[in-house]
DNA sequence: CTGAAAGCGCTTACAG
DNA sequence: CTGAAAGCGCTTACAG
């Protein structure tokens, strides 16, 4: 910056200005600026200009995984909505690990982001104590279950199964098993499974066909739907904790030959873009996972801003999406 | 940072001392600080750090997409490399535009990462002018075409198509179409479709059945599928740019019921998750993006050490898998 | 093993 | 509209 105010014969000061508030400077200065800029390649130093001004315009997002998951929905809309305002990304992943989660927080409160994006509302106490000493913004994402650190965008993950779970009943499905998510931990995942459970009760059906399993993947939705076959054989519908098993639970019918939904109705969560295309279509919950991310970028930005000091919690609801895999 | 180094009597220097190299204080001096640190919840500001050392330790991503793509395994790879020696990564995503590209790596640059991993080594010029002044490690990856700025990990998409359309070819397929993918400047993908037509017409076949599709997921494979037979009705195979297109055509063989790999020969390129999994299971290329990525990151990493002043470029190979959906 | 000085490249806050 | 001074919170390089 030096060398481009010593080419423009002006100061620092007005190399400074001529680039954060352009209106403040004259035509004239502002173009020999320029003109020095570009002669010399000047990039002007985020480091430098963070460390003095206290604000970074970097958000932090941590998420469990990116692999076939709705986060990178909510990752794409947090993304989009904040390049706009100059902002940039800093990714970790945790593999729904808390302690992965906690090492991530605190390496990257280092950076001083101006927010941080969560996923899930359940972490270590580290955590806690790290965000609320620190002064961030942060925004707790896809669970509506406080207590919050901060701010909250979500949907009630409950609420959907329920429906979901009484969606497959209205069918007329009597034998209903559930396949849940690996990481029994997770209160996102515990609260589907209530969900669908629920709905099976007050249907006066069986809520026990449940099956644990280890996989994150496909493979899950086919060993889980061996185990449910292993306590009912006259299993007639399956409901999964997310669509990547419920994929897996229709590959297993079509190798078994198996006509869907006459067999087996299958439903599954998230309404990823594959559940339109695989035949005969996966009926499924469709949660607006860009459309929280997009919230979380506006939350941030706000308190940026300076205004609003008080700290929302948006509930952006659920859909359910009706195709072929449910008579 | 003072506050720490008062309340433990000892000079910032010590305390700076204490996190960076705790083996250059003693004992009784780190243990007062690392309680002084603790007790006011101290988190060291790296931004200060980095403007002072001129290390950011800090690396930047910029990737086409992360949907459905293998791009995830090259990030995790790299991420995951980094994050053991505690690098942090910024991520940016361009949806294929050099423009977007070229607009990422100005933004990223002002944070002065020590490394930049670029897709493909193809570029709007301002990339390469903006990253030759900067001093940066840059690693172009997924394409072993050069020039490049400075360093490269990928593979041949080319020889790795040749090899898949002469394995469809050596099944016995007279009749083969090729669906490409929508953004046709890309090299990567031209390299793949050239690859495929070299097989066809070493073995006397029509290398002219090719349909360009405009949508980059699953309704690709459908729309090309579509074309293809328009064209040419007693086609008997298809190989696809990506596997999300192939199981798109999978999918459609399932709705129209054709049985694969009889009626029609499928195959893919990336051997995604979903392609062992999907009945009867897709034949693809297996290309190491996770390996792309720890490469990418060592190159990084090996660089910043000081060592190394070349730049390598690494060829990390292919791999075709065979499954059910060729006969 | 520990510390005082200078500086990294900007911005804030104040003058003019 | 423009500039000189001070400072952001660290690290480098030099002393002792």
């Amino acid at each position: 910056m030096a060398d481009v105010a010593r080419r423009a014969g002006v100061s620092p000061m007005t190399v400074s200005r001529a680039f954060k508030t352009p209106a403040t400077v004259s035509a004239a200065v502002r173009q020999r600026v320029e003109e020095a800029a570009a002669a010399l390649g000047y990039v002007p130093n985020l480091v430098a200009g963070n460390l003095a001004s206290s604000r970074s315009r970097m958000i932090a997002a941590v998420v469990p995984t990116l692999a076939n998951s709705n986060f990178l929905g909510t990752l794409k809309g947090l993304s989009d909505r904040l390049r706009q305002e100059g902002y940039q990304l800093l990714l970790t992943e945790t593999g729904y690990d808390p302690g992965e989660e906690a090492a991530a927080v605190a390496a990257v409160l280092g950076r001083r982001p101006d927010g941080i994006v969560l996923t899930g509302a359940q972490h270590h106490p580290s955590v806690t104590a790290m965000l609320r000493a620190a002064q961030v913004a942060v925004v707790e994402t896809w669970d509506l279950h406080g207590p919050f650190i901060d701010m909250a965008v979500g949907f009630s993950h409950r609420a959907a199964a329920l429906a979901l779970g009484r969606m497959v009943v209205g069918r007329g499905y009597r034998r209903v098993g559930y396949i849940d998510f690996p990481h029994a931990g997770v209160r996102r995942f515990q609260e589907r499974r209530r969900g669908v459970r629920a709905a099976l009760r007050e249907a006066g059906l069986d809520p026990g066909l449940v099956a644990g399993v280890a996989d994150e993947g496909y493979a899950g939705g086919r060993s889980g739907l061996d185990s449910l076959l292993s306590m009912a054989g006259d299993l007639d519908a399956v409901i999964c904790a997310t669509d990547v098993q419920a994929i897996g639970v229709l590959f297993e019918c079509a190798r078994r030959g198996w006509p869907v939904p006459d067999r087996l109705g299958v439903a599954g969560f998230g309404d990823y873009e594959i559940a339109a295309e695989v035949p005969p279509g996966l009926t499924s919950v469709r949660t607006n996972g860009r459309g929280i991310g997009v919230a979380a970028a506006e939350l941030i930005l706000r308190r940026q801003e300076g205004g609003m000091a008080a700290a929302p919690v948006l509930d952006l609801g659920f859909e359910i999406v009706s195709r072929g895999s449910l008579r």
